[in-house]
DNA sequence: GCGACAG
DNA sequence: ATCTTGTCGC
């Protein structure tokens, strides 16, 4: 299990709470690499919604693959009511408690979670994927499919890539992984460097616009959509 | 006031 | 996020 934290990292009661709550969390973050010496395992996080759902539940998803292969090592799903809105540079509030019950049932943790969502590339620098990483203590990395704030194209090619800027700062990388698509938009999520989460990223894509572990965690939180 | 706005 | 088949283009 997780250790104990602040309700409100959580469980803010409103959007004023939550605001501190990511003040007091974006000054934890470790914008540095924190690694095992070798990435066996690669996780992917992902939550699905339905249209038009009255009982406003959300379904998530946590798998872990293997780096070598691909193949799923473990996944696990949670699908219950969300207690929080959907409000642009609030999403942690809505996902993380559901993806952190997966975590506790996740058998095979891996290494780093690839986050379907931003990391620092946010307006507070705590997006999804840093939310999520500092609550369970687990290295893990922002890999939005669009951009929340920040500017930046990079070239034609995939792997051509340029600093996602805003207000003067690099947030994060805007990434070509596949000709003709839009980029993905990387950035820092928890114990990792900007330029091994662009690294990284980049390799499991796999002449795909996503990543592996981000699409496997999709289908997984389709699943728990479809059942319950 | 207006436009932008992860999933 | 989600509703959805075929179709255009490399």
């Amino acid at each position: 299990m997780v250790p104990d934290l602040p309700p409100h990292w959580l469980h803010p009661p409103d959007i004023a709470t939550a605001r501190a709550a990511q003040a007091e969390m974006a000054a934890r973050i470790l914008p540095e690499d924190d690694l095992p010496d070798c990435i066996a395992r690669l996780g992917g996080a992902d939550v699905s919604n339905t249209r038009f759902d009255p009982a406003k539940r959300v379904h998530a998803a946590l798998v872990t693959l293997d780096a070598a292969t691909d193949a799923v090592l473990a996944s696990s799903g949670e699908s219950r009511k969300a207690d929080f809105p959907y409000v642009p540079g609030y999403l942690g509030f809505r996902e993380v408690p559901a993806l952190r019950a997966c975590w506790d049932r996740l058998s095979v943790r891996p290494d780093i979670i690839l986050v379907d969502g931003q990391g620092m590339a946010h307006p507070r620098g705590l997006g999804l994927a840093c939310h999520l990483g500092l609550v369970l203590g687990v290295p893990t990395i922002g890999v939005a499919k669009s951009r929340l704030v920040g500017e930046g194209e990079p070239g034609p090619d995939p792997g051509d890539a340029t600093p996602l800027m805003w207000k003067g700062r690099c947030i994060g990388t805007a990434l070509r992984t596949r000709r003709g698509a839009r980029p993905l938009y990387v950035s820092v999520g928890h114990r990792v460097s900007l330029a091994t989460a662009t690294r990284l990223v980049l390799a499991v894509t796999r002449g795909r616009r996503l990543a592996t572990p981000i699409r496997a965690a999709h289908d997984a939180a389709n699943a728990a959509r479809l059942q319950g």
